[in-house]
DNA sequence: AGACACTGCCTTTTT
DNA sequence: GGCAGTGTCT
């Protein structure tokens, strides 16, 4: 994050924080230095909150006012955890340990733990992630044949996922709705039993792990006492964010504690700021960030209110306004004002900053997503040669399919890039296998895992047996899990008796390793040594080896990685537990991931790019239906969230801003005509320099055979040429792009389906060289080696380009 | 039980 | 254009 430049010095008086206050305008001092009950800083993008929230928490702990283990910080994401911890430890050092720094959801995992047994849970209960809970309500929709009222999975699993964010229960929900539905009463019905389901497999999905938060802190107000003597000060970052149940979860942590609870933690190293003699404690204090301009989350029940109503919340509450911006140009910031403030019903806010018009934004629009891909892999090159590093350049798009084109022109460009989200890797198949593997040893009452794993690799176990077990554990009263033990008595042929006792045998062996029942404690190495030995006695490494499926080999790669990722693991956490391991797992997401291997590009939604920068970043697909998104039509308030998720996306931007799009977007094999986004028309002309407008894909787009990617000098500025600029109407009648869209395939950049191999075609520096779309050019230079060799390549229309030798369609002349 | 072919639906966004 | 879910054949 950009540091504020100096322009107060410190305030006297505050001796010991002087490099603390070092540099921070009027505004940010105050959002550090000011002490309440409540304070609410409304952090426009790259205002420097980040800044701001840790030198608040240092200041804290420098002054003494707050031990570390009484200060909770939370953020949304693990990676922005890591980094506010990182930087409170720069400011403060070790002083920083004992703090909890984390996101809601792992900061409710460690409360749910410690105080599992309180309420029917174990400690070593699992954490299903959203496929799941999706898993397992698609099973309770086909047993309550809950389709023939029109329920699907997908919408019973986010009607649920939304009524627990307003921490209603299948209970509550029951006596609000109407019953005399059919639909409703079987909602109503499956809603139920899936809850069922989750306790009895000891397990929280995502959204439980806050609501049993709340529930249980209301529920047993002397346990959440023992977290409001802790918690004295509660930070909470993107708090525009927050759904029902996290606000609920805050409102409880910053309650008064009653006077006589004793506090089963005192003494055991839990601070109390004010001797016993405090009859009752006051609510912790509370400091929020947020920018309710960045607010992109409604659909998974942000509550915007949660911000906007923050003063009426909390009485006498300061509210802080940081609007000056330290890190974009005030061209891309004025973009950015312009966009947001076409949404009506906010508070106005202009962001402003002194760092200079700098460059213009660039605007071009392709023939096709291809044609849009490779001005993208162009332009970065050409920045790449200004001596940027690919680390500071970010591609965003809305969907995450938009990747693919991108991906494609990257590799046949040579381009480095990495795709932040995505394909998850812990939502591959294989993934998922070895980590139920893991599970049915942790908590074998997680029937879900443990049938996961029943015919994997094949054991010759299909549904039949499956039900059969099913059925031998209910009769007996006992878990699916133990109905392995006693294979003999299943009713089951031979072979499939040997198979399950087999499976049973390596449960065990490895239960032995990783939760011995001596009952000492494993060392984290365990965790390894344990999923190595599941998936090799298994046979599942075995069978996935002896496969003559390609992908199989990808597949054994990626479980080593996983075995790798334990040993990591092990080296981290000394102390590390199975259970520690499954909840690091089950907790990360993918803009976690986001480590710095500097050196290549990154690609991302804009809803993952939310909270960095990039000094050049180029927003892709600014069309109708796509930003905004076409389902977000129908949603109330959708298309102003869709513009909030535009406006995160530019102000990602540090130096160089591009937006693009293409007129013609193949979407399900079928190609489309895309109109430019409305967004678009509501950035000022002068802002943009479009190095191909709208209007002149439109004017001379299909019958053209000019070079896509030749560069139209100067440019003229606005959309169309002639005046008449984009924006009095839609662009131009759809009549008029149809017959554009039917000669579209001829355009060069279209991507063929079958992937060309040169094999070890010779280049070197001064060949002659023909490329299927950019003509002929001469070969510069030749770097990398193998099937990674890349030819530098000055084309005569098409200017500078690299090329993967191996798949270039390419002739040498 | 498992391999394979067919079809329909799809794509928001994520802790 | 891909994938998951379904159906059919061995």
């Amino acid at each position: 994050m950009t540091e504020a430049p100096l322009i107060v010095p410190a305030v006297p008086g505050q001796q010991g924080q002087d490099d603390l206050l070092a540099g921070l305008n009027p505004q940010q001092l105050e959002a550090v230095t000011y002490r309440g009950p409540a304070l609410l800083i409304v952090a426009g993008a790259g205002s420097g909150k980040t800044s701001v929230l840790t030198r608040r928490i240092a200041s804290l702990l420098r002054s003494r006012e707050a031990w570390p283990s009484q200060i909770l910080a939370i953020t949304f994401t693990n990676k922005a955890a890591g980094e506010m911890r990182e930087r409170v430890v720069d400011l403060v050092g070790d002083a920083a340990r004992g703090m909890w720094i984390s996101t809601f959801h792992s900061a409710c995992v460690r409360i749910l733990r410690r105080e599992a047994d309180q309420f029917g849970f174990t400690k070593s209960f699992t954490i299903y992630d959203s496929g799941d809970s999706r898993a397992l309500i698609k099973r309770l929709v086909k047993e309550h044949e809950a389709d023939a009222y029109g329920l699907t999975p997908a919408a019973t699993q986010s009607r649920i996922s939304k009524l627990k964010n307003e921490l209603a229960d299948a209970e509550s929900f029951a006596r609000q709705a109407n019953m005399s539905d059919p639909a409703e009463r079987k909602f109503v019905e499956i809603f139920a039993d899936y809850q069922r389901q989750l306790r009895k497999a000891n397990a929280f999905d995502f959204d439980d792990l806050i609501g049993q938060t709340v529930f249980l802190f209301r529920a047993f107000p002397k346990v959440a006492d023992t977290y409001r003597r802790r918690f004295r000060h509660i930070l909470v970052d993107e708090y525009q964010d927050t759904n029902h149940a996290q606000y609920s979860l805050i409102h409880e942590l910053t309650r008064p504690v009653s006077s006589d609870a004793p506090d089963p933690y005192a003494a055991n190293g839990m601070m109390i700021f004010e001797p016993e003699t405090t009859p009752e404690l006051e609510g912790a204090s509370l400091t929020v960030v947020g920018d309710s301009d960045q607010s992109i989350y409604a659909f998974r029940g942000a509550d915007i209110r949660n911000i906007s109503e923050f003063e009426r919340d909390f009485p006498g509450a300061r509210v802080v306004l940081l609007e000056q911006n330290y890190r974009s140009t005030q061209n891309i910031l004025s973009a950015a004002n312009a966009v947001i403030g076409n949404n009506f019903d906010r508070k106005d806010k202009k962001l402003w900053s002194d760092r200079g018009a700098g460059d213009k934004i660039v605007g071009f629009t392709g023939y096709s997503q291809h044609d849009e891909a490779q001005f993208v892999a162009d332009e970065v090159e050409a920045l790449r040669r200004t001596g940027m590093p690919y680390s500071e350049m970010a591609v965003f798009y809305r969907t995450n399919s938009q990747s693919r084109a991108l991906e494609e022109i990257f590799i046949r460009s040579a381009v480095p890039y990495k795709i932040m989200g995505g394909t998850k890797f812990y939502e591959r198949a294989e993934i998922k296998d070895a980590m139920a593997y893991l599970i049915a040893v942790a908590n074998p009452a997680d029937e879900m895992s443990v049938r996961r794993i029943l015919n994997k690799p094949r054991r010759g176990i299909g549904d039949v047996t499956e039900t059969a077990i099913a059925r031998f554990a209910e009769d007996h009263g006992i878990s699916f899990r133990e109905a392995l033990s006693v294979p003999g008595q299943l009713g089951v042929g031979p072979k499939i008796q040997a198979g399950i006792g087999h499976l049973d045998a390596v449960l065990k062996e490895a239960t032995e390793i990783l939760l011995p029942s001596s009952g000492e404690v494993p060392p984290s190495t365990s965790v390894a040594e344990g999923l190595t030995l599941l998936i090799a006695k298994s046979g599942y490494l075995d069978a996935l080896r002896a496969s003559r499926d390609p992908q199989d080999e990808a597949r054994v790669e990626n479980l080593d990685e996983l075995v790798a990722v334990t040993r990591d693991f092990a080296r981290n956490n000394p102390d590390g537990t199975i259970v520690d391991f499954l909840t690091e797992v089950a907790l990360v997401a993918d803009a976690d991931d986001l480590d710095d291997e500097s050196g290549s590009v990154s690609m991302m939604t804009m809803h993952t790019a939310k909270g960095l920068e990039y000094d050049a970043v180029f927003v892709t697909g600014v069309e109708e239906d796509l930003i905004p998104h076409r389902i977000s039509a129908g949603e109330p308030g959708g298309p102003q969230e869709e513009r909030r998720l535009f406006y995160v996306g530019i102000t990602r931007a540090r130096k160089r801003l591009h937006l693009s799009l293409a007129m013609t977007r193949a979407q399900f094999g079928e190609v489309t005509v895309a109109m430019p986004s409305r967004f678009l028309q509501e950035i000022p002309g002068d802002l943009v320099d479009w190095r191909q407008s709208p209007g002149d894909v439109n004017s001379r787009g299909g019958t053209q055979s000019r070079a896509l990617n030749a560069r139209r000098g100067g440019g003229s500025g606005g959309f169309g040429s002639g005046g008449d600029r984009f924006g009095v109407k839609p662009l131009a009648p759809r009549d008029a792009l149809k017959p554009l869209s039917t000669s579209m395939d001829k355009f060069p950049n279209k991507v063929t389906g079958k992937v060309r191999d040169n094999g070890d075609l010779e280049l070197t520096a001064g060949d002659r060289i023909r490329h299927s779309d950019f003509g002929e050019g001469r070969v510069d230079a030749v770097t990398g080696e193998g099937a990674k060799r890349i030819a530098h390549v000055r084309f005569e229309t098409a200017g500078l380009k690299k090329l993967l030798i191996k798949i270039a369609p390419i002739e040498k002349l």
